[in-house]
DNA sequence: TAGTGGTCTAGACCACCGT
DNA sequence: CGGTGGTCTAGACCACTAG
C-alpha cells in the first residue's frame, strides 16, 4: 500500500512543483504496469490522501497526463491508463489516404525478422552505442490485398527481446500495441520526413514494380513516454498511389 | 468598462459552464480586437470581479485559450494576446526541410491577384455558396533565391476585401500575419495532403522546370478561430528537391 | 444509492517582473 | 516594492455511472 511518505522517497526532484513530481510518480505507475488498463486508477480523493497532498493538485497532475494522452477519464466510472489499442490508434500515425483523401484502412505481414549489429544510420537515430545490437523488421502494408508501402523498421534489441520470442505471423496489424503488450513500450510521438526517391530492389519487388520505379520514401523516428528515440523506420510506396494526409496546428 | 451583467447579456449558452461561457467571451475579445497583443487583458483577479466569478474558474478558462495559443502567459508580466508574428510561426505550418531534415527559412514573391467568381473546388473547399466571389494568389517561394514552391492561394473576397488594397509587394513572406493585421482573421489549423503528380505548365515556368517534370503536390484547407474553412491553397515543389517534415503526436 | 469525475468557490503563499 | 501569474489548499455541489 502506498503511504504519504511515497512521494518524499521517491526519486523525483523534490524542488519541483508537487503536481510534476505527481506527474512522474504516476508515469512511472504506467510505464512498469503497477497502473495496466484492466482497472481504474485510484480515485482522485484516494490519491489525495495516499500522497498527502490536496485533491486539486492530484487533479492537476491528471489533467496532464490526460492531455498527454496517458490517461482517460470517464466520469462516474473513475480514470484509467489509456489503452493503445483502443478507437483509432491506427490512425493516429498512419497518414496515408486514398485520392480522395479519406484514410485507408491497411493490413499488415512481415517478411522477415533479423537481429544483427546496429549500422551508423541505426545508432544515430535509435541513439544506440558502437557495437550495440537491434532487431530489424521487413514488412509490407496492403489496402484490400494490395502492397501499399514497403517498410524496413528497426529497434533495440535489448529493449525488444521480448519481440523475438514471438511469431511474427502472430504480431498482427499494429506493431505499437505488440510493443507495449509484449515490450511494456509506449509509443508516444513521431517525427515524419517525405521524400521522393526511386525504389530500391527490395522495395520494388514487395511493391510489384520494377527497379528504380518512383517511390515516395517516408522515414519515421519514433519516442516514448521518456522521449527515447525508440523506433527507426524507413517506408517505401508507389509515387503514382501515394497519398497523405495530416493537420498541422 | 464591462459589468457583471455582461456574461448573462451575451450570446453564449447559459447552460454550458462557466468556464466555457468565459472562453467563448474571451475569444470574441480577441476576434473584434478588443483585446490587441499591444497591452496585457486585464488580470485574473480583475476579470473574475468583472464578471462575477471566482479566480479559479478565470484561470481555467484562461488554461485552455493558453492551450489553444490564443493567449500566452508571462509571469509577472500578464496575460497577452498570441502575437501571430512572433517566434516560429513560420515554421507552424511551412514544414519544408532540406535533404537532412533541417527547417528551410524562404521568402515569398506574389506573382499575381485576382478576384473572381469561385469554381466548384473553392466553394467546396471554402464552404461557399454558388456565385460566391474569391480572391486567387499565385506565389512562388523561395530558398537563397532559388524557387522552391509554387503556390496557388483562393480565399472569400468578401472577407478578405482589405487585401485588394494592399500592393502585393507589400505582403511580406508570411500571408498569416497579413490576413492578421489587415482584416482581423486568425488562421489557427490546416490540413494538409501531399501527393505525387507532374507539374502544371504555370508551375514549370516558375519552378524553371519543364512542363510534366515530377512535383509533389501540397493541398492545404486552413481554419481560422471559428473552426470556419478560411484559406484553400495548392502547391507543387519539384520532386527532386521536395523534402517534409511533421511531428505526428 | 454510493462513488466517480466535473465544476466552482475563496482563499493562502510563492516566484517573478518592472519600477 | 506592488502587481502579475504559479502553486496549493479545502472545501461545496452537480452530473454521470454502476449496482
Amino acid at each position: 500500500m502506498a503511504t504519504s511518505d511515497e512521494l518524499q522517497e521517491s526519486t523525483t526532484d523534490r524542488r519541483l512543483p508537487l503536481y510534476q513530481q505527481l506527474k512522474d510518480l504516476f508515469v512511472a505507475k504506467i510505464r512498469d504496469g503497477a497502473w495496466s488498463d484492466a482497472a481504474p486508477i485510484p480515485s482522485e480523493i484516494e490519491l489525495a490522501a495516499m500522497y498527502g497532498v490536496a485533491p486539486g493538485t492530484v487533479r492537476r497532475a491528471i489533467d496532464d497526463l490526460v492531455a498527454a494522452r496517458l490517461l482517460v477519464r470517464q466520469q462516474g466510472r473513475g480514470t484509467f491508463v489509456r489503452d493503445v489499442d483502443l478507437g483509432n490508434a491506427l490512425f493516429r500515425f498512419f497518414r496515408f489516404t486514398d485520392a480522395k483523401g479519406q484514410a485507408l484502412l491497411p493490413s499488415a505481414r512481415i517478411l522477415s525478422r533479423r537481429e544483427t549489429e546496429a549500422d551508423r544510420e541505426e545508432r544515430e537515430h535509435l541513439a544506440l552505442a558502437r557495437g550495440a545490437r537491434v532487431l530489424r523488421l521487413e514488412r509490407v502494408r496492403l489496402v484490400r490485398d494490395e502492397p501499399l508501402l514497403f517498410e524496413k523498421i528497426s529497434v533495440d534489441a535489448h529493449r525488444f527481446k521480448p519481440l523475438a520470442r514471438i511469431e511474427p505471423g502472430d504480431f498482427g496489424d499494429l506493431l505499437y500495441p505488440l510493443y507495449q503488450a509484449a515490450c511494456g513500450i509506449r509509443i508516444l510521438r513521431a517525427v515524419e520526413t517525405i521524400r521522393f526517391g526511386t525504389a530500391s530492389a527490395g522495395a520494388a519487388r514487395h511493391l510489384r514494380a520494377g527497379t528504380g520505379t518512383p517511390v515516395a520514401i517516408i522515414e519515421r523516428q519514433a519516442f516514448d513516454l521518456d522521449e527515447q528515440a525508440t523506433e527507426w523506420r524507413v517506408s517505401q510506396a508507389l509515387a503514382s498511389r501515394f497519398s497523405y494526409s495530416v493537420e498541422l496546428r
